[in-house]
Order: C-alpha cells, then structure tokens, then sequence
DNA sequence: GCTAATCCCTCTAGTAACTATAGGTTCAAG
DNA sequence: CTTGAACCTATAGTTACTAGAGGGATTAGC
C-alpha cells in the first residue's frame, strides 16, 4: 500500500492553503482521495503531483477552466497534442497583450505622478490628470 | 436650471454600461442623482465628469477604493497633495511591478510552447513542462 | 491509557468589481 | 393614445478563492 498523508501535510509540501485544496476538489480539480476511518482525507503522491500541475499554471495566469481542459486533454495520450499547445500559445498572446498595455498605463501613470508640483490639492495636477481623457481609447463623448 | 439626461444617455456618453453606473451609484462613488416624476434617474454635466474620472482611474488600474480616496481629498482643495500624489505614486509602483513578472511568465510560457514538437499528448512537452518547476518560486517539496 | 493541543470536518457567507435576470413601471415617438 | 424601448428594484451569479462557526479526529506527551 502506497503511503498516504494528510491535508496539512499536502497544504505544507505544496505552499497552497488547507481550504483552497478543499476548493479544487470541490470543482473537480483535484480527484477526491481515500478517507480515513474518521473521515479525513488521505492523499497519495498523484494528488500532490496533479496539486503542483495546477498551481504551476494558475501562477502562469491560466484560468482553472483552461486548466480544467489541460487535464482532459493529459487523460488520452493519443489525443492530437493540438489542444493543449493551443491553450499555451493563448496564454502566452495573453500575457504579451497584457505587457504591452501596462507599459501603455505606466507612461499614462508617470505623467500623472510628474504632473504634482504644489503642495495643496488645488495646486495639484494629479487628480486632473486622471479627470482627463490622456492616453484613453474609451468612447467617450459629452452628453449631447 | 441645467439641463439633465438619463441613465441610458450617461452611459452612451462614457461608455460605462448602466449597470455599473447603478452599481458605482450604490457604493457611494457616485452622488445621488435627482429623479423624474416617474423615479427615473437625471443626471448632471457633474456626474458625466465624476464618471469619465473613476473610469480613467479604472482603466490605469486604481481600485475602488483609491478612486474613493482621491474623490474624498479632491473635496479639499487646502489638503496637502501628498495623498493624491502617493496613491497615483503606489500604482505606479504595482503596474511596474506586474511588468516585471509578467515578463517572467512570458519567458516561462515560451518555454512551455517551444517544448511542443510531437503530435499526440504522449509526446508533448506542454503538460509536463507545466508539471515541472522550470523558474517556479513555490515553496514546495516532495511529501515526507 | 488518558488528556490536551492540534488538526480536520462540513457548511455558510464574504471578498472585488461587476454582470445578469426577473418582474414590473415610465417615457417618448408616431 | 398606443406601443416598444428604456427604466426601475431586488436578487443572484460570476471568478477564485478566503474566513468563520461549531463541531469531531488524531497524535504527542506524560
């Protein structure tokens, strides 16, 4: 019989919380374990294997839904391997996407931060400057 | 007497949808405006400036709850700046600092998309190169 | 073998920042 | 004056967890 080990110990050897386990079993993440004779859970080594998979692609910002398919996908290994690199290669488009708007932002920010040079809010620009349309691509027009 | 407009027009005007105006309206980030006869909203050229500046500040990332401490210190033009100017300061900061691991990620993900040469899911790397630790800071190990 | 401390259980509700739905009322154009 | 779009409130759902209450289980030390 392979050993098996609690959710503490699983919560400590991974770095996720005790509940947040809880939590991915409850949306079928994680695969229910065995249960002791006072109805606690026992994890065997799968379990902490599958627990990092997931925690490595939430903290490559992969939602749990395109995680939820990269594990269907892992079931059939003679699946076309299309899918799952489809996933990867969005995520990646993501994130570049989301590196590009937040240099946009951080130009937009600086200009806010130097746009202070009083020391009353009635001198300062800051707050006008976020009033202001700068760098905005809202549509946005005055009320009539 | 100023001329009012509706619900539906402010959120034409600034392409924030109703909803969330209502919404913005409920906890307090937006006034009261007066009502018609028939208990619709009318709004003011105030409220479509007050609504143009929380929408700025989401879009460059602010929460609601530095929005609503900018709007709590723009009411008191003889407050010191340094408020405004240190929120505006802290995002800076925040949005440099996603840039940052974003850019790691981007390099991790290019990782995992480049590790995909063969056709079935038992030949690509993708799902086991998310499995493995590759430039990981989790504070995980084996269990026991 | 017993007891205290620690761990674990379920269930419910809360978080941010909206979004959506249901069921009903008002407004404005023709 | 009718009709259809726009509006109203209230409630519940979304994502990905987190926190709490009120209990039972396990384990380390004596």
């Amino acid at each position: 019989m392979e050993r098996t080990f609690s959710i503490g110990r699983l919560s400590t050897t991974t770095g996720c919380k005790v509940e947040t386990i809880r939590y991915y079993e409850s949306i079928g993440l994680l695969d229910e374990p065995e249960r002791s004779e006072g109805n606690q859970r026992r994890y065997l080594k799968s379990h902490h294997e599958r627990l990092l998979f997931i925690l490595h692609a939430r903290d490559l910002g992969m939602s749990i839904e395109a995680i939820r398919q990269l594990i269907v996908l892992s079931r059939d290994p003679e699946a076309p391997c299309d899918g799952a690199d489809e996933i990867a290669r969005q995520q990646l488009g993501s994130v570049r996407d989301k590196i590009q708007r937040l240099k946009l932002l951080e130009a937009e920010l600086q200009r806010v931060v130097e746009s202070c040079d009083g020391h009353r809010i009635g001198d300062c620009r800051v707050i006008e400057a976020l009033a202001e349309c700068g760098a905005c691509h809202r549509d946005h027009r005055a009320p009539r």
